[in-house]
DNA sequence: ACTGAAATGTCAAGGCC
DNA sequence: GGCCTTGACATTTCAGT
């Protein structure tokens, strides 16, 4: 699907607040609200925006600690890799598992609420899977930027 | 703010999908309107809901290349640290940037169109920032998971 | 892409445990 | 304090043009 400008002000929009009424954003852009209603449709229909949700404050329900953990496997065949994929997509804390080049085969984002649950998981959870071979955890200190806006 | 089962339920559904009307949510949870209402609106004004976003399609848009940035500064004195956070927080390309612990100082996850761009980002804006030590990128081959949805 | 109108949703007021 | 019902008002959604 080809974006028009307009297009990409409605998504900054709808990125920042998706809330905003098909109103407000027809003011903003000089349109009306059919218009607007109609444009959003298609951009939802045609999977540019994939869904809606609510972003959380972690600190106030107690899940503020941060870890990124690398993953080695032993061996990559692709029973392994597919099943330690599959596993790892099933834990709660796991919120993001990328498969990256490097010196280590995956990187975990994982949230849990101290240090002592993050222990718990590593111990119980994670490395209870089969076929890793080695992983490094590093903690977060501090978030700097945190967004889920992509800029055109 | 303490939070009971009920809420605890409300957050998982306006995670998953921030567009449930109330009526929606009152019927799961066996609710009237109104105190569905109320519960929602309380969260907002203590901040345990942040905000509420649209969440695009990375492929959609021409913005497909993932890749995380391990950075070390050369030094770590107070104005460095500070004005390198604040150059990089401006960056569109970096969605993410973590202070961590380990070998490296921070950890940037970039979004870009492809390895061109991104070459592009390291030459002409990453590295013009002063003071930065070394880098070491780590290419996303695939994305396993990613959920903004924190389970409780 | 716009106007207009029905269906649906939001949200405040007042009252009940 | 949290829940309910009612009703006014705003928004969404969809014809018809």
């Amino acid at each position: 699907m080809l974006l028009d400008e307009i297009d990409k002000k409605l998504l900054e929009y709808l990125q920042a607040d998706s809330k905003k009424t098909t109103k407000e954003l027809s003011n903003k852009l000089n349109l009306s609200v059919t218009a607007v209603y109609e444009r959003v449709k298609k951009l939802e229909r045609e999977a540019v925006i994939n869904n809606y949700v609510a972003l959380l404050n972690k600190e106030k329900i107690d899940k503020n600690f941060v870890v990124f953990c690398h993953v080695k496997l032993v061996q990559h065949t692709q029973d392994y890799v597919i099943k330690f994929e599959k596993e790892v997509a099933n834990l709660n804390e796991v919120l993001e598992c990328y498969h990256i080049s490097g010196d280590y085969d995956y990187l975990l984002k994982v949230l849990v609420k101290d240090m002592a649950a993050y222990r718990e998981f590593m111990v119980k959870k994670l490395t209870t899977i089969n076929h890793i071979g080695s992983t490094q955890s590093m903690f977060v200190i501090n978030e700097v930027k945190h967004t889920t806006t992509i800029n055109f």
